[in-house]
DNA sequence: AGAATAGTTTACCAATTGGTTAAATGAGTC
DNA sequence: GACTCATTTAACCAATTGGTAAACTATTCT
């Protein structure tokens, strides 16, 4: 249950995890071609990958001998919501503001 | 400046963290307060409440000898606006199928 | 000053991490 | 079958993690 939100956002956490996914996001890969733009070994970035397919942030077909990486975008959803709880206290003194000028009046003439 | 979501996300990828931040949302508390219902001790919840504090999840004042933590949770703005990108993606199979039915045509009596 | 309370810091431990290189698998090609 | 090409797996390493117990710091109380 929530060992799949520690995976998520531990598979997040790393920047060049992040950056592949936006980029699958974009477009789908191989491990060769996903591993390209970086300096770490091609081993270092096939274990970010099944970082992510953990996760399932990823998920990948095979075409011969490709592996064809995509992005599961949905799966974010799950954050979007765990964060959807906080999002009533995150502009809490907005609203306390607001609630101010309810109060005392927010139009200027009320005598 | 991705260093503060690398810190954000992995703070996140922690149960028990993300239980003290859901229960310091509801409620300022002291550090003893936090520790309680865990079975963990004082000072592991000391180190736990770092890790939050360095994200800026969370800050603290100081009341005597007690801390008093609080949450932050407009930090997790950060999360959202980083989501907000993917959610264009996230439900492009819906999109899909909107297009097919917008350009079949999707009333029943067009003839 | 001395004792009690609330937290933090230090030193340690086992497990995990991100990285490496080298060996192993899998799938097409000669 | 032998040879590449694409990728994974294995063995290893240094650094970091979440945890502990014990020592330390800061504040209040007597």
């Amino acid at each position: 249950m929530s060992q799949q939100l520690d995976l998520l956002f531990y598979s997040l956490s790393d920047q060049t995890r992040r950056d592949i996914l936006r980029r699958l996001t974009l477009k789908e890969l191989t491990v060769s071609q996903i591993a390209k733009p970086y300096k770490i070994s091609l081993a270092a970035v096939s274990k970010h990958l099944k970082v992510l397919e953990k996760a399932k942030l990823i998920g990948r077909r095979r075409d011969g001998k490709n592996h064809i990486i995509h992005a599961e975008p949905k799966t974010l959803i799950k954050i979007d919501s765990w964060i959807e709880f906080y999002k009533q206290y995150w502009n809490e003194s907005f609203d306390q503001l607001n609630t101010y000028l309810t109060t005392v009046g927010d139009t200027k003439n009320e005598t």
